[in-house]
DNA sequence: TTGTAAGCGTTATCAC
DNA sequence: GTGATAACGCTTACAA
């Protein structure tokens, strides 16, 4: 069924019928109303396809996949994606996945990608900065928000959490512990948001006048067995530390381990807060007190943002999502 | 740039370049290596939304995706995504997310979204076999895979573990260890697994000769708490027990809190083994002896198998990947 | 073997 | 207000 039958059954011809389902003005009252009962009476749903080739714009947002090489993070994608659609599927959009990994060779290139299906836009997340296909989706003109990153241009959204505040939170109760030798494992470098965690870190312990001790900073590259290496020869190198602020959940559990195998006990010796929250912090031994993000609200604002982008209602702007301090016992 | 400016330059028909394309033989050799050689050179590629429009076939396949209520089995989606990528991405195809949720009111049917895009083919995994959207999509003549599930129709694929082979291996090793007295919380029952697990515990009981007794088989409906009343009850009412085997290790894990809020030690006095190994399953305490599912091979599998029944070289059949019975401490 | 031209199902531009 | 009609970029009879 075309629009074609939708006019010979109403009497009037296809330019009207589309007219009267794409809300111009010049159709009158009536057959707009006439025009739009027989297609629900048909049942009839334009052709995207067909409205997409002329009108080089579809209803399909593309969603940036970079983190499938992070192993770890695999349960935080599935929140995002369900917070993107509970807000994203009602408005009518479908999502495509992008999937973006040095591992696999794509044939078309990314920006070619949005301009072959007409994408109204495009979520990305993908922890490096100075990743190829960031940097192409950057330089297109399509309304995109970032996830977990900035961008210097204008006119880009941004979601996130205020990942300073959220690391001042987090060695501030440390240091409201009585710690003062607090070290930090950090994320890889390369992503936007291991700096940003650096510096709160940093500013919570200058903001007592604890000095920044940057050999306490290790990176443990988002992975838990890099983390417990980290740790390990942290612990061997700094044996006066007794707590340890880690940037991802996954990471505090290689650090655990660490910190366990140098025979310390985990709060009483050494005092650990994690990052993110994963389903699983509150299930191990002992509970990880943590910062827990909100990842399926992150999705749904991004979402939000980027249809408003798309619709013009608002330019892209960067937004910081709440996020909780939660104290279980890993930190004492 | 379209088909137009590159038979211009090539100094053909715009026919004989989509013929070129698309290996048809009434090309001479010699065109052909041209018209590709300035195709290369100018860098195009044809508009995929104009080909599927007169082709009626896309090359994007669909995913469907009904767990978002599963909250707790998050991070297996992940796992999926990735094996379909990993095989789908070189293959051509492109990937499109039909979420669906009884709570967002799609505005069109599903069966509807399949031919308004033309999908190549679907991939459905929902664990509810009367859901109204897989019974619509089973109505389709779209290929289609089945993950976890299986379809009395012929021709639609599925692949899952042999869920009733590892129900059986999981139960044998309680038995083999000693214990009779051997429970099962088992998912939701309207899962298509759910039942197959039953049957595997059941068939390790029975192939020793312990009765099988009904009243040892609860419901925790996939998710902790429901895992956690449910062995609470269970404790209560058969406090003989001195093993059990859940369905999932989310459930494993609220069956260890039910366990401990009696008093009783794992595995000392009960023993407990999960199913899935999902990430966290070896660094709850203690850790999880479990059923391993490759989920990123189910992934990779179910795309191949659809590749294959697009492209027609075989139809629809059931495979098993296999898996893998993890034995850590939770168990004895 | 190659080119012409008629679609595919829409929307957009004009006349009317 | 409404309706022809020409796009959109491609594939595919059918002619040449």
């Amino acid at each position: 069924m075309t629009i074609k039958d939708v006019a010979i059954r109403a009497g009037v011809s296809v330019a009207t019928v589309s007219k009267a389902l794409n809300n111009y003005r010049d159709v009158s009252v009536e057959t707009r109303a006439r025009v739009r009962k027989i297609v629900r009476e048909m049942g009839y749903r334009p052709n995207p396809i067909a409205s997409t080739l002329v009108k080089k714009e579809s209803s399909i947002i593309g969603f940036v996949l970079s983190s499938f090489q992070e192993k770890q993070r695999t349960s935080i994608l599935t929140e995002w994606l369900s917070g993107l659609f509970t807000n994203i599927a009602t408005l009518g959009y479908e999502v495509m996945i992008l999937p973006v990994d040095t591992q696999i060779q794509r044939k078309k290139s990314f920006a070619q990608f949005i301009r072959d299906y007409h994408l109204a836009g495009v979520i990305l997340q993908g922890l490096r900065i100075d990743d190829r296909y960031y940097v192409e989706a950057a330089s297109s003109d399509t309304p995109r928000v970032l996830i977990d990153m900035v961008s210097d241009r204008p006119g880009v959204g941004s979601v996130m959490i205020d990942n300073e505040a959220a690391s001042r939170e987090a060695v501030s109760y440390f240091i409201s512990r009585g710690h003062t030798r607090i070290a930090h494992v950090s994320g890889r470098a390369d992503a936007w948001i291991s700096a940003t965690r650096v510096n709160g870190y940093r500013a919570a312990l200058e903001s007592v006048g604890i000095e920044f001790n940057p050999s306490y900073v290790v990176n443990g590259e988002f992975g838990e067995e890099p983390a417990f290496a980290a740790a390990d020869a942290l612990l061997h190198r700094c044996p006066e530390i007794t707590a340890i602020f880690c940037a991802s959940d996954v990471m505090a559990m290689g650090v655990m381990r660490a910190v366990r195998t140098h025979g310390l006990r985990i709060p009483d010796d050494v005092a650990i807060i994690g990052f993110d929250d994963v389903e699983w912090a509150r299930m191990v031994t002992p509970p990880l007190t943590t910062v827990r993000q909100d990842f399926h609200g992150i999705g749904y604002e991004a979402a939000r943002m980027l249809h408003r982008m798309i619709s013009g209602t608002s330019p892209g702007s960067k937004l910081y999502v709440p996020h909780e301090f939660v104290i279980r016992e890993s930190a004492g």
